[in-house]
DNA sequence: GCCAACGTTGGC
DNA sequence: GCCAACGTTGGC
């Protein structure tokens, strides 16, 4: 089981709509970035992850899961590009904003504290649980 | 709206 | 294969 974390600007595609996809769940599509897409190809259904707002909100909003592996993004015809599908697992009942994140060392080596540009980045069974309790989950949904 | 950081492109 | 120029992302 390895951990992710999802970034999406509301205004594109924001967890509101993610949620209202349900189980079906929804491919990620439009990455075009090396890094974001290795890393899709590297996830496992079951595989978990956060799903961030980025330039609204700054925060983590919502437990996604992966339901579909990597295939080719349907977005583009350029055979390079491929995504995953994720579906909504639950809210975090207590968003876990950016500002959150940076003030906790124990996150201080988190991905979206380093490399900010990423969207699509692993996620440590360490930071997940910290960012989990932050949030109000009791990790293991 | 601005700007810093990063990734990608293309000329040499 | 290097590096300058350019484009994009994303926090502020």
């Amino acid at each position: 089981m390895k951990y992710w974390l999802f970034k999406s600007e509301p205004d594109s595609w924001s967890w509101e709509r993610q949620k209202a996809k349900g189980k079906a769940g929804q491919q990620w599509d439009g990455v075009r970035n090396y890094q974001a897409r290795n890393n899709m190809g590297a996830m496992e259904i079951g595989d978990l992850g956060f799903f961030y707002h980025s330039n609204q909100g700054l925060d983590v909003v919502g437990i996604v899961e992966v339901c579909a592996l990597a295939h080719h993004d349907t977005t583009t015809d350029d055979p390079r590009w491929v995504c995953v599908d994720i579906r909504a697992v639950r809210d975090v009942p207590k968003p876990v904003t950016l500002n959150d994140i940076k003030a906790n060392p124990k996150l201080a080596d988190m991905v979206l504290v380093n490399n900010s540009r990423l969207s699509v980045q692993p996620v440590s069974a360490a930071e997940w649980k910290e960012v989990c309790s932050m949030g109000g989950i009791d990790p293991a949904p």
